[in-house]
Order: C-alpha cells, then sequence, then structure tokens
DNA sequence: GCGCCGAGGGTACGGCGTACGCAGGTGTTC
DNA sequence: GAACACCTGCGTACGCCGTACCCTCGGCGC
C-alpha cells in the first residue's frame, strides 16, 4: 500500500465532512496501527496532506484539519484563557475568579494553564494589560493640555467603569508597566510637557493625576455595586446598623452629615462625581500653569 | 458559719485591692470548697454582693468585681483580637492576615475569635474603624475652608502611610461607616457648607477629595513598598523586563516617559507628591467657589 | 525504530474561612 | 447536691484556593 492510498483515504473523510476543521487527523501512530504502513510512510502522508494545505500540525498537538476561521488557536493559548479570565472577572466579581474557575471555563484541566502563564498574579497583569487595550488613545491628539488630560481620564474612567476589578488590582503589582498602559503615562506626560513645568513637577501632577481616577474607581465602584445588589442607600445603610454608635449618629453631632447624605439619592451619580473631582484637579493645573488650556 | 461570714471575707479582699475591678470573685463551687459550706449558702453570699452593688454577674462567665470603666473583658476579647489583627497587618502586610494567624499570635484557637468578631470582613471593618481612631480630628478646626480640608486630608494621609492596608481594604466593604469614620465626612462637608454651593455639589466635592486621597495611598503605597523590598526603581523594573515589549519601549515612541522616568529618582516622593495633587485639587475647589480659602 | 520535547492534565500539599458541635465553666432553681 | 440554661474556648471537618511535581502522549529529528 502506497502512502499516496493513505493520503487519499484521509482526504475523502474530510471531503465527506467526516473530520471537520479544527479535528485531529490519525497521528502518525494510528496510521500505523490503521493501515498496517511503516511510520516513515505515515510520516509522509502527514507531510503530503500539509503540502497541500488541507491540514495543519499543532506542534505537541498533533495534526488537524486546516479551515478558513476555525480554531486557529493551538487548543488552549494565552489569549483565551485570558479572554475568559476577563469574562469571569467582569461577570462574577474578581473575588470569583480562580485558576480552578478559568480551567472549568475553558473546559480543561486546572494545571493545563500554567503551561501558557506562570501564575495568577501575571494571568491578571496580562488582563490589566488586555482591558486598557480595549480602549487605546486616539492617534491624534486634541489640541491643548487640558482637553488632552481630559481625554485620557476619561478614558481611565470608562475602563474602570467596564472592568471595574482593573482598579481593585492595581496595586497587586507594578503599575504602569504593561506595553497598553505606557501609551496613558505617555499621553499624559507629553501633555504636560512644555508648559514651563519642570520634569520632577510634571511627574508629580501626572501620578497625582492617575490616583484620583484610580482611587474614584476603587472607593466609589464598590459602593455603587453594594447599593445595586442590595438596594439600600449609603445612609440608609447606616442608620440601619444596629452597633452601639447608632445612638451617636442620630445624636445632632453630625448635622452636615445628616444634610447632605439625606441628598445623597440626587447626588449620587458615579460619572457625575467623577467629572466633579477631574474638572477640580484641571483647574488646580491651569491655576499652577498659569494658563486657561491652551498648548 | 454564716453566709455574712463568707460575705465579709470577699468585701474585706475587695477593699484591701486585692481584687480590683473586673477580676473575679470566687464562684459558688469555689466559695463551696474554700469555705466548706453549702451550695445555698454560696448563692447567698453572692446574692448579698450583688444587693450591695459590690459585683456584678455575667451570665455564663462568672462574677466580677464592679468598678467605674472597668474592663469586663472575658479573657479573649474584641479589643485584644484587634489589636493583634492590626499588629500582623502592620508588620507582615494585609496578606498575611488571616484568622489563624490572628488566633496563634493571641496563643488561642482560631474559633474562639468567632466568638467575639462575626467573620473576618467584619474583623477588617473594626480594624479600620480603629484605624482611624488612631488619628482623631483636633477638637477645634482651624480658619476657613480650605485650611480645614488640608488638616483632615493630611490626618488621612497620614493614617494611610501608618496602616497601609487601610487603603487596600477600604474597597471590601461600605466606607465612611465606622463610628470614626464619621467625623472625617462631617469635618469636610461642614468645612464646604457655607461657601455658596448646593448640597450635591458639597457631596460630590467631598467623595472627590476623599478619593483622591485614597487613590494616592492606594496606588503608589504599592509602588513604594515593591521598590523598597526589591531596591529596584520603577523605571529600572520597566527596562530589566524581558518581554517582547523591551524594544517597544526603547523604540523612542515614549521620549516623555523616558526622559521624566529617567528623573523619577529625584521626583519620586510619596510626600510631595501627594501634597502636589492636594493642592491642585484645593485650587480647583477655590477657583469653583470663587474665594480663596477664607471662611 | 527510538529518544526528545513540549503540551495537557492528575495528584497532592499547605493554607484559607468558617459551620458545627463538644467540653467545661457559670449562677440559679429544684 | 443535681438539673438547668447560659456562655466561652476550641477541635474537627469541609470545601475552597494556588501551585509543585510528575505522568502521559503525539509529533519530530536522528
Amino acid at each position: 500500500m502506497a502512502y499516496t492510498d493513505v493520503v487519499e483515504v484521509i482526504r475523502a473523510r474530510i471531503t465527506a465532512g467526516e473530520l471537520v476543521p479544527g479535528d485531529r487527523i490519525p497521528s502518525t501512530r494510528q496510521i500505523v496501527a490503521e493501515f498496517g504502513v511503516a511510520m516513515a510512510t505515515a510520516s509522509k502522508v502527514i507531510a503530503a496532506l500539509r503540502q497541500e494545505g488541507l491540514v495543519r500540525v499543532l506542534p505537541g498537538v498533533g495534526t488537524v484539519v486546516a479551515g478558513g476561521a476555525a480554531a486557529p488557536e493551538p487548543e488552549l493559548g494565552r489569549g483565551r484563557i485570558l479572554r475568559a479570565a476577563i469574562r469571569i472577572a467582569d461577570g462574577e466579581g474578581i473575588d470569583a475568579l480562580s485558576m480552578r474557575r478559568v480551567a472549568a471555563a475553558l473546559g480543561t484541566g486546572t494545571m493545563s494553564l500554567y503551561r501558557h502563564v506562570p501564575g495568577k498574579e501575571e494571568l491578571l497583569l496580562l488582563m490589566r494589560d488586555a482591558a486598557f487595550g480595549e480602549f487605546p488613545l486616539p492617534p491624534v491628539p486634541p489640541p491643548g493640555w487640558r482637553a488632552q488630560l481630559e481625554v485620557s481620564s476619561r478614558s481611565l474612567w470608562a475602563l474602570y467603569r467596564r472592568h471595574p476589578w482593573v482598579a481593585r488590582t492595581t496595586s497587586m503589582t507594578r503599575p504602569y508597566a504593561g506595553p497598553n498602559q505606557m501609551p496613558y503615562s505617555e499621553w499624559n506626560l507629553r501633555a504636560l510637557t512644555g508648559l514651563g513645568l519642570d520634569d520632577p513637577t510634571i511627574f508629580r501632577l501626572h501620578l497625582a493625576l492617575f490616583g484620583y481616577v484610580h482611587g474614584a474607581a476603587a472607593s466609589l465602584e464598590s459602593e455603587a455595586r453594594e447599593e445595586a445588589e442590595t438596594g439600600v442607600t449609603l445612609w440608609q445603610w447606616i442608620r440601619a446598623r444596629e452597633t452601639e454608635n447608632r445612638a451617636v449618629m442620630e445624636s445632632g453631632s453630625f448635622p452636615n452629615s445628616v444634610r447632605v447624605f439625606l441628598h445623597a439619592d440626587t447626588g449620587f451619580d458615579l460619572d457625575t462625581i467623577f467629572e466633579t473631582g477631574l474638572a477640580r484637579m484641571l483647574d488646580g493645573i491651569a491655576a499652577l500653569t498659569g494658563r486657561t488650556g491652551e498648548r
């Protein structure tokens, strides 16, 4: 039996739809067993099919049927892990993200993940960078430092709103380090350059602005989510607490808190709060530079 | 031996200072053993002492000597747990804080903690509030809204610097809720009241300012600690990364980042960064109110 | 044909939060 | 005294977690 015969049989299985793109064709050893040929023959069969472009060989996995948009991923792969992890973190919260949970979502073994990711911390870093990749800054910045800082801050805010876990995992590793984070730093530093500020000041202003956006997201997100889950506003919750300090809180010692918190229902909009603080921060930078926003 | 004799002996021990407020007096069974009297007699002794107001009976724990502000703590107690937990979090980081670790530090069983604390989340909340209690605001505020906001913000900053874990655990529960946090909110809201701002705006400014301090602490603390532990500055670390993006970073695409980060050694002082952002934020509020800081 | 290599994955270890229940103490009542 | 209701300390166990270690298996170079 010539190797072309075997090629013919396998090609027939593919064209018949018996094997669809992504399926594994018989391995060399299986060919040896099934057709009673030598190892060299089986090797030649696969080489011929690969030559035709009918199949693709994935090292360490096997030889699979090629095909248009069908699973070009080598089964697992960093990208699939990353997407699954982000989907879990978005949907179930960062606390629900475990290596076992990710593996289950992918239908694979837990330890298989470690072939593609060194550990959970690195996975979080990659997730973080991938999230930044979803919110790229525009290629051409708007005119004026203020508009530029608004663009980057709002983009960062949108990122934190879309992926709340990013704000809460920032401190787990060195920040601003991934390739998708770098443009943010660069953008802000560029916006602040040329205004007559020295470099240490530019650096501090950049960090202060990032810190503000980050802090607003981190401290407000949990409150918003808790309120959404329980339907209890902050002040209602404080009132409902049965602690020993209930009397203190209603004692009249905190008149301003009572007055303002009672209006919290109308004033508690995350985006509005963020914009308020951002405007103050930029006003403060404007006061420092003595310019009003032109480049 | 009449029950009054036994009463006399125990009263003598108390007045002699042999038993101080909070100490347990002999239990009924101990009285039976020590004085050779019957159970009914021992009961009568304790009833008589209670009648005098000399002792207090704590159901299920014993009878203790009464006294002004004496602690009736039953050996363990919430206060000891709290102090041990804070000591661990300060010294070994919040990640090292586990219920088992706290119990070990106290030389007690893990589950004993749950007699005094509902769970870890509540323990963290109590720790947070205790930390706030360490940094009380002055009883009489300085004149002018700006000076007042500076006082509270710097006090909060000092708190975060002293107990870094506070900044990282804020989002785990409802913020600003403990009795020691309330004065901070009240202080800021009072400072912002009377400047012609409406309540929702006051609320937003307050949250924005808190968010800034919190964000600065949370995002800078990890960087500072990592740098202290490894001795590697941020830029050195980025340079040392062996990722696929090293070429990108050195490609000249980020000229401003390179320029500014190279000066990071001189500009990276946490307190200075904090003060820079705080001044900007307050300048921004000043621009909004049209006043410069007077009340 | 045979060894190599790299991917997938199973087992196990130490650690976590905490539900549950038991032991041993208490003052009071029979 | 014995029984009772109570409270505190704490041992055991369960189901999670991250991950070190080792095994299997397929394709490939020799």
